[in-house]
DNA sequence: CGATTTTGACCCGCGC
DNA sequence: GCGCGGGTCAAAATCG
């Protein structure tokens, strides 16, 4: 899906915005138990250095205050076609984080998770035209199904890395179709795919810096510096 | 040829 | 106990 996209989530926008490789600034926070399997309900920070060519409307970085629900950001990592005219097509993202009931934008989480491992959940509302925002992470589809709560089919991918059990459910919203929702289910205990051998660390180090829950604390320092290396390879053809 | 997507079937939890 | 709804599996098809 989304063949002819040329360039989605953080590839496309950094391609699009010259978004510059995220440097020091660049960072995400999670608390532990978020970022560990714990799944609790903390608060979710995060911070991204402000793309060069970009509006601020669109490319500012907004920090996503630590409420309990219902966070708002700009698009960390918006699925774009090309270009910041696209991008401003993605102008807005709502982020609500999910507890692990597995209410938010979803409703659905009756079989899912609820009641197995407690695994964060993370959900992303985007207005995009396309259905799979790219994280920078290889997801592999497995799954689609039609829901009683949605008019639209719900996706279901996995992450492509061995061991890695992460999930995501990606389908438009029902009220909107323009918007699409994905929902993150677990952390990735992998960095991000690309970057051969020398990279790879121990994903869970101390480091007090993690990737986002769609990302995972692979990359403490730079998430984005390693995805956007990864994309270039795999997101392309992937979505 | 390998990786990924598609799609129907199956499984499981939950509510009635 | 049964039916419903959601999630996953797995074989076949497709694509690069």
């Amino acid at each position: 899906m989304a063949a002819q996209l040329g360039l989605v989530g953080h590839e496309a926008y950094a391609a699009a915005c010259s978004y510059p490789p995220p440097a020091a600034a660049s960072s995400y926070f999670f608390p532990p138990e978020l970022v560990a399997d714990s799944g609790g309900a903390g608060a979710v920070m995060m911070e991204f250095p402000p793309p060069a060519a970009c509006t601020a409307d669109y490319c500012l970085p907004e920090i996503m205050g630590a409420r309990t629900h219902d966070y708002y950001c700009s698009p960390p990592a918006p699925a774009l076609a090309k270009g910041c005219a696209a991008a401003a097509e993605n102008e807005m993202m709502n982020m609500s984080y999910v507890d692990d009931g597995g209410r938010m934008t979803m409703m659905g989480g009756s079989a899912g998770n609820g009641g197995r491992q407690p695994s964060p959940r993370i959900g992303f509302r985007t207005r995009s035209e396309v259905d799979v925002l790219d994280d920078g992470f290889k997801w592999r589809k497995y799954g689609k199904k039609a829901v009683k709560s949605s008019p639209n089919p719900r996706n279901y991918y996995r992450c492509s890395a061995e061991g890695c059990g992460v999930k995501k459910r990606v389908e438009r919203d029902r009220d909107d179709p323009r918007y699409v929702v994905t929902t993150y289910d677990g952390v990735h205990n992998h960095a991000v795919p690309g970057r051969g051998g020398a990279a790879q660390q121990p994903a869970r180090s101390a480091a007090p810096l993690v990737a986002a829950p769609w990302s995972a604390p692979a990359a403490p320092c730079d998430p984005w510096g390693t995805q956007l290396h990864a994309a270039a390879h795999s997101s392309e053809s992937s979505y």
